[in-house]
DNA sequence: GCACCATACGTACAAGCGTACACATCCAAT
DNA sequence: ATTGGATGTGTACGCTTGTACGTATGGTGC
């Protein structure tokens, strides 16, 4: 067709150009497909179409998959672990650190589908990658900390252990737990 | 080299046949690598690979990639309950019950590390898929129906979610609980 | 014995993958 | 105003994947 030496046809670019914080955006969207299709779901292609930038971003921004997961991760449980915190810094007694613990359990791990699907997918993740392992240990940390500006240590640990159980539990059965239910198991763990 | 009309030179094929139950071995060499690479590094051919048989034997014997999964978690969780099952079983009195789910968390779930990562991969799996997702609840009814020997339905479903964090809790640790922090943590829930 | 067919085996193929890399573009420092 | 380097873009390559399928083989019912 063209003679070889001709100059390439003006082949249509995007327009797109001077997208400071893409990086960001790509972590976002990496959690957005994360949840959506899973970690096994998750390519380079599918997470650039997710935030409508080409594949060649993918290898701009990041050196490796694995990084842009670490990272993706790494956002998400730092977000957890922020309400977590905000929750029971807010709570001036015991009677309120209890009352802050449920609204974590009802309304903050259970309401959000999106955020109760990473972390489990985050669980799977860490227990194959020491990167990601050490990310779930600093929010274990993190999370069993907070709990103890109002309970003992071992009480933190356990009422930890506990919440998780019912956010996991709940998150599976077709039939999750009401927020009384939860109540009344957290009131019972700490009468 | 050879004429183009030549008979086959007798390429070495394996010489092995007859092997009633391999589909059974097959779902069983599908737990080992799910546990050992993940869902995600789970293929055809490195089931194959793990139960030494030709990749063609995989399609022989499923339909589909997917299929292989379900039997296998259907297999895994059938087996998990069916312990579950004979520890409440074999309790005569509550005392004994509760002995009895300290025996199951501390050594039985936290003894294996196979069981427990296949447990995190099927919560995962079951996330985005409906066939996957009813055999988690089957297990979770089961279990509850085994607690519900001993103990009021309430505490039966509290009880299992908290086993449920003990386990995912001690699981992701680097620093697990002791078999004495099962202990106390349990007994202080059913005080 | 013998033929049939469930089982076993090897291989091909299209699709999708991570990654590399050459080229385009434009902000910022001079 | 120029230019150099950071950022953005398109595409190609080698690899692995799920799956399909033609052929081989030997246990079983006759």
């Amino acid at each position: 067709m063209s003679s070889p030496t001709a100059p390439r046809p003006p082949v249509p670019r995007r327009p797109r150009r001077h997208d400071p914080g893409r990086r960001d955006r790509l972590i976002d969207a990496a959690l957005t497909v994360i949840a959506e299709r899973g970690v096994a779901g998750t390519t380079h292609r599918e997470i650039a179409r997710a935030a409508d930038v080409p594949l060649g971003s993918m290898t701009y921004h990041f050196a490796s998959l694995e990084e842009v997961l670490a990272e993706a991760f790494t956002r998400h449980a730092e977000s957890v672990a922020r309400v977590f915190d905000e929750r029971l810094s807010a709570a001036q007694d015991r009677d309120a650190a209890v009352e802050a613990v449920i609204t974590l359990v009802a309304d903050d791990l259970l309401g959000s589908r999106h955020d109760l699907v990473l972390s489990v997918e985050l669980y799977v993740a860490a227990a194959r990658n020491p990167a990601l392992r050490a990310v779930t240990q600093a929010w274990m940390a993190r999370s069993r900390q907070a709990l103890e500006r109002h309970f003992d240590a071992t009480t933190a640990r356990e009422l930890d252990a506990l919440i998780e159980g019912l956010v996991l539990h709940s998150a599976l059965s077709t039939d999750p737990m009401t927020s009384e239910q939860i109540r009344h198991a957290i009131h019972r763990f700490l009468r």
